[in-house]
RNA sequence: GCGUCAUUGGUGAAGUGGUUAACACGCUAGUUUGUGGCACUAGUAUGCAAGAGUUCGAUUCUCUUAUGACGCC
């Protein structure tokens, strides 16, 4: 089966959702978090804590899995979730970031037949086009495949973004008709920075090619502003049928997480609660908190009030800190656990606001708490 | 006891008779949004063992003292 999305429930006030996904390795509720594990691990977590923290799909990265260690190799295996022996779903972005962060020369390295690439690893050429990047995927056997797009930089031009959107939906095309893996839904990318007719002009075309679901991409990168971003969604939401899960790639903030689904997204995914687990740093109710930071040396609370999970329930600020600027493993493994857990537990929150039609209350309350700490 | 050489920030250390004493680590703070994992950015010695002298000017030259290493009796 491919994923079955399910409408829960609209809210009042804003174009928030309930939703309800079902796949071959469980259901998960939406509006929901998905920690990233590019290369088939959510980094310094087993399986089992990923699951502990509550989490629904996991994210996985066809680029990474391609190089190494190769998706025969997965195949062989058994597919992903047994490669990695992750039981519940799974989602394989298509490389498409890696275009953005790899591709160094836009104009030459991408061309209509697809991207020329320098190994990150050794510094060889590679090319990966639409059709691989699905037939990466189709073997790897994740429950969501992505369609390769282009993701351009938030400082590309207007023309150069209208350009780069149509090559994406040809793309999406050809992705959509060598896929051919029964079991995994592919979702269609809508492109076209922050502006309204790019996006609508994106979106209803993409939704023409009839996808699984529908991602929103291109946001959040390169220093781009929140406004930007909300009117990328703003601009695309419009155009996406109801009964189809919408995700945003690559988001991200708690705040930024919250407008996305007053906004009317489903799905988000974000390396920020690993990425700064690994640096240091927790998110809070209170805001942001950089465990380098002397002051907790004797601080021996946990990290959140009240926090449900594992790390805070066993362990304080100050031994952390001992093992970040020790940089015992641990320290990275304990806050990654807390920062996805504070994520998956804000959507865990949302839902609830969405069920009361109070969700705009709830985004105020959450900024007023998470803004005093700031100073 | 005599002789030789050394003494630069929290650490390892470079260096020069003349504006801001290199670099690294550490430390302090900040950044991080479909991960090129463990990074990046910024700050961090009003002082070169102590004292005196030479000089327009000394961390750099001279002397004394202290401490240390090595050698000799």
């Amino acid at each position: 089966m491919k994923i079955k999305y399910d409408l829960l429930k609209k809210e009042k006030n804003t174009k928030a959702r309930l939703g309800k996904i079902k796949t071959n390795y469980g259901t998960c509720l939406t509006p929901m978090f998905m920690p990233v594990g590019t290369r088939a691990t959510v980094k310094g977590l087993t399986p089992e804590q990923v699951k502990d923290c509550g989490a629904g799909i996991v994210l996985s990265n066809t680029y990474h899995l391609w190089l190494r260690p190769g998706e025969d190799v997965v195949a062989a295996s058994g597919g992903l979730h047994k490669f990695m022996n992750y039981n519940g779903p799974i989602l394989t972005d298509s490389g498409g970031f890696q275009v953005f962060s790899l591709a160094k020369n836009k104009e030459k390295d991408i061309t209509e037949e697809g991207v020329h690439f320098k190994s990150h690893i050794d510094g060889s050429s590679l090319f990966l086009t639409p059709e691989k990047s699905i037939e990466i995927q189709n073997k790897l056997d994740s429950d969501i495949a992505m369609s390769f797009d282009e993701c351009p930089p938030a400082s590309a031009s207007y023309e150069y973004l209208k350009n780069s959107l149509e090559r994406t939906l040809r793309w999406a095309k050809r992705g959509k008709n060598v896929h051919s893996n029964e079991n995994q839904a592919l979702f269609g990318i809508v492109q076209g920075g922050p502006y309204e007719d790019l996006r609508k002009l994106s979106a209803v075309e993409t939704v023409k090619l009839d996808f699984d679901g529908y991602s929103i991409g291109g946001v959040a990168n390169d220093g781009e502003s929140k406004e930007d971003m909300y009117k990328a969604i703003d601009y695309s939401i419009p155009y996406l049928p109801e009964d189809k899960v919408r995700y945003l790639m690559g988001v991200g903030e708690p705040i930024d997480i919250i407008e996305g689904v007053i906004r009317g997204i489903d799905i988000f995914d974000c390396v920020l609660p690993t990425r700064i687990a690994r640096h240091g740093q927790a998110f809070t109710k209170k805001g942001k908190i950089n465990l380098n930071n002397k002051k907790f040396t004797t601080d021996f609370t946990p990290i959140d009030d009240n926090c449900d999970c594992y790390t805070c329930k066993n362990y304080t600020r100050g031994y952390i800190r001992h093992l970040i600027t020790t940089k015992e493993s641990l320290g990275g493994t304990l806050l990654s656990i807390h920062n996805i857990r504070f994520l998956i537990k804000l959507t865990e929150d949302i839902r609830e606001a969405i069920k009361e039609d109070r969700l705009l209350e709830f985004r105020d309350q959450f900024i007023k708490n998470y803004e005093i700490k700031k100073k």
